[in-house]
DNA sequence: TTTTGTTGATTGATCAGTCAATTAAAAATA
DNA sequence: TATTTTTAATTGACTGATCAATCAACAAAA
């Protein structure tokens, strides 16, 4: 039954299976038979659109890189004030897209296959560049750079922390708790050198 | 050439090279063969002592959470008040020993892992418990106890989070850089709270 | 001679990746 | 319009490689 133009469908549909697969199994060890079944192909038609396995993974990466992105310009345009600006990229990544256990199991996954595939490597450091560089132009207007970057470094350690924790136990911080739990940091900072300059 | 009493020394030995091999290669998808030759004995041998592979894999967690126990409780000794304490506990998660690179990614492959393994998912989490409750003792004076329950865990969030950090960028946050990042935030609460009761 | 240490060889399972073959839509040709 | 030809979609069957795990056999210490 072969209907013409399925490339990009199919090429969704196995993306998405990369995602759920990875997110229920938790990790990155899953066949592409599995993944090609769950998108309702076979593996060999997988094989046939995106080559490789690390092809299909790379592609998939991109695509939760590229959903965060949107959010995040979307997030963004909303806000007014600096302040606003890093309280903006703070709930993008609690967001209910983000943060779904699905999601934040293939982050962590992806992360560990970073350290062996360098594309992923450059993937997600294009992606830690883009929070630093959102973040700061935020925090610059509020504080110094040094402090700026300093609390950049924090925010970003605090965000992937909360990824793990949430990993790990199983749901212990909901995305509420995890963004006042960050605000919180960043208050206390700024009333800190509100106080005391 | 079988000297007697070895079955120490190659458990040891193959637990060591199983963190050395998984913190180079980044990943938990090492071979049994690959761990034993780097430990000078065969597979086979390997088998003899642990088992299944994933019996080698918890013995070689359980020694990575019994260091940094035996680190925690050496450093906690030398702490006199509370604050004290808190330093401690994040001195050494950034010690030279936790923080080396190999150890880390162990550690962040192990975290993985666990999201398959309820054995290590258990372990893990006894080492989150642990690390939580030893905040709380030096949080607890110092600070109302919701308050403390969210730095303890923002503080853990924190660690974790500056360790997948230092797993993707080759060694940004440094040993030195970590704490004091950890240390400062612990500062602007304490801070804040002194100044605004 | 019993126990402990040790390995080479082998087995069985799992998977990524390939390929030839099949179907039907689309395009070209008559 | 009717036909032939090309192209896209799709898969089952197969191959080759990798590996965990087993086992029989051997060496040396007790």
């Amino acid at each position: 039954m072969p209907k013409i133009g399925m490339e990009p469908l199919r090429r969704k549909a196995l993306i998405d299976a990369t995602i759920s697969t990875i997110g229920e199994r938790g990790t990155l060890n899953v066949t592409v038979a599995e993944i090609a079944g769950r998108a309702g192909v076979s593996s060999a038609l997988a094989h046939h659109y995106f080559g490789p396995k690390e092809e299909l993974l790379q592609a998939t990466m991109r695509q939760l890189l590229a959903d965060l992105g949107r959010d995040t310009v979307s997030a963004l345009r909303g806000a007014a004030t600096p302040r606003e600006r890093v309280s903006a990229v703070i709930t993008v990544n609690f967001n209910a897209g983000q943060f779904r256990e699905e999601t934040v199991h293939a982050w962590l996954a992806f992360y560990v296959e970073a350290q062996n595939s360098p594309l992923l490597r450059r993937l997600l450091r294009v992606y830690a560049r883009r929070l630093h560089s959102n973040l700061m132009s935020g925090l610059l207007p509020l504080t110094s750079r040094p402090e700026a970057e300093r609390m950049a470094e924090a925010i970003a350690a605090l965000i992937d922390g909360l990824y793990i924790r949430r990993a790990l136990r199983d749901g212990l911080p909901n995305p509420a708790s995890a963004t006042s739990l960050v605000e919180d940091y960043v208050d206390a900072k700024l009333e800190r050198q509100a106080n005391a300059p």
